[in-house]
DNA sequence: GTGAAAGCGCTAACAC
DNA sequence: GTGTTAGCGCTTTCAC
């Protein structure tokens, strides 16, 4: 009941373990005669090469494993990310080891250091917040660190990320030309590094008007689409409430549409939206939205690349490599404030 | 530049290899003193052990790694699936492998041949139509296999499934309520367990009415939005056009309410759908969903608690497990057939 | 409490 | 073309 070893095989075949070695591994020429023999006893014995224990010997290979560190997999955006690397991975013979962070250092920590144990030959990793410092040793012990979709503080590394400053700008300028003045900004957690980005791109297109920030529109740190609508409530309660949004990512532009679905019909028509983020059925909302749309599948198969170019063997300069997003116009953004004429 | 061995720490700090094992599994016990030299090493040199080949000599642990094989890990039902299956493998301290089949049994049959060339301890599947004579060799060798989402035909594994036949009966039951007798089936490819299962509700709910099946109201191997549309537009074109859909997946649905987008608004008012499948935004379309919906979170956390009590030693015989689908009604399904009275 | 020897399953390096 | 020896990095086993 036992897996059948080399040595098994070599025993039903009559030959040396190591002649079933090159028979398996197809590198060294063996004869016709013997070849047949070797195929038949592994057949008989169902005998599958321990992978584990080839890798140990020939140090040279790796282990043809990489390791996929995300925040979350279970988000449709990684998803995608996930499942590009995985093809990318899969055309070269790789496997991919998955792991969620919840944004968390210490999850992060773990995951890392477990598939390091396990001797990935590289790691692609959305980096949490934390500090990166225990990727030092693994990285001198050869195995290849990519990060993708946002940076990791103070670590030298390939890097994979969209143009969330310059999006969340053309998203805001475009508010901004439609009359708009008192828009807000409803963000996720101030501490990632995406985020800071797309309100740094908010503040840059009001400052290109001369349009004041005003405190009171910028809402940071809403968690869940909950959070979003619960904001969105605050927001329209001032006495001078906003009349345009932009929201920081998908989650919080569909906890606003829900919060503007529980308000009156009337209203909502006054209100412009623009999203970071584009997902399904985005353009068949009332009204159908207007967003900054970014491919996890082009980060993912960027990141892989790179990736393998430095497994490969490439050693020049760690390189950053920056997509762009795209600016998707469905409605939502297109109303104009009540009461002004567009520039 | 290379790894450090427990060779290297082991001279570092004075002692033996074995002396360093004990002190980094932490299982015998070791004299303070030398256990505070060896942790210093251990630290000094950046020591990690390699799991692989501990793995190698300690049978009786198994890699602590599982794999997970879906369908496409881009879908965000098998991304929410994956999800929990990592979450109960982070929780035992087991890594988690990934790959996708796209539903082609050649695919699959690399995958699984990859992973238990790693000596995986155990493996979650969500098998394609393929045969499954493959896993019997691996199954011999100890690799323990769970199937989640539909059954491997003739396979004698553990299996969790949902009432696909039930959830998809009581969606167009819910329909003959409402006084439609021309319902049309829109499926995904007829090859796939769970659709052949919900067509099969579909005709049980028929019959338990006494309506006779009308075959031009079936459209099976849809496999994308645009079919879905496409036999919309098909079936609307009929002499005698459904009053109501049942649509057997997210993408089906969301194709066909894409396709509806496009008519003219007066028409769509008239025809009623349920779908199989919850998705994000389903309450807020117009008019919202009435779905069928299965949860994958359960799915994935039932499938991994199946195969890790095996992996834990159960030899029981295989059980399956069908977990309930729940009805949710929100509008799309309530309106009635015109001219028609209800039950 | 600690160490020496052997070996997990495989292959590099060298024989013949 | 094939076999032998040694050893990858670790742990089991048995000694001390």
């Amino acid at each position: 009941m036992k897996r059948p070893t080399m040595k098994d095989v070599a025993r039903a075949a009559g030959v040396s373990p190591m002649t079933v070695s090159r028979v398996i591994s197809g590198e060294s020429a063996v004869s016709p005669d013997t070849t047949a023999r070797v195929e038949q006893a592994v057949r008989k014995l169902g005998y599958q090469r321990n992978d584990n224990a080839r890798n140990l010997r020939s140090k040279n290979l790796g282990t043809s494993t990489i390791g996929l560190v995300v925040d979350d997999l279970a988000n449709p955006f990684y998803a995608l990310m996930a499942r590009s690397v995985e093809d990318e991975a899969h055309r070269r013979g790789y496997l991919v080891l998955v792991g969620s962070t919840n944004d968390e250092p210490r999850r992060e920590q773990e995951v890392v250091a477990a598939f390091c144990a396990r001797q990935v030959d590289g790691l692609i990793l959305v980096p949490t917040i934390g500090n990166h410092g225990f990727l030092k040793q693994p990285m001198e012990g050869g195995t290849r660190v990519v990060c993708v979709d946002r940076p990791a503080k103070g670590l030298a590394v390939d890097t994979v990320t969209v143009d969330n400053r310059a999006g969340a700008n053309r998203a805001v300028t475009h508010l901004l030309d439609h009359g708009h003045t008192r828009i807000a900004y409803l963000g996720d957690r101030f501490g990632i590094w995406t985020q800071r980005e797309r309100y740094a791109g908010y503040l840059e297109a009001l400052a290109a008007r001369g349009v004041t920030e005003d405190p009171e529109l910028v809402r940071h740190e809403l968690r869940s689409q909950p959070d979003a609508a619960a904001a969105l409530a605050e927001l329209r309660a001032l006495r001078h409430p906003p009349t345009a949004l932009f929201t920081s990512n998908d989650l919080i532009t569909i906890g606003v549409m829900d919060g503007l679905g529980q308000a009156e019909g009337g209203l909502f028509e006054r209100i412009a939206i623009v999203g970071f983020d584009d997902f399904p059925l985005a353009e068949r909302l009332s009204p159908p939205l207007t967003v900054v749309s970014q491919d996890p599948v082009a980060l993912g198969s960027t990141a892989a690349n790179l990736l393998f170019s430095r497994i490969d063997g490439d050693r020049s300069a760690p390189r950053s490599v920056i997509l762009l997003t795209r600016f998707i116009v469905r409605g939502s953004g297109e109303t104009r404030a009540a009461g002004r004429r567009p520039v």
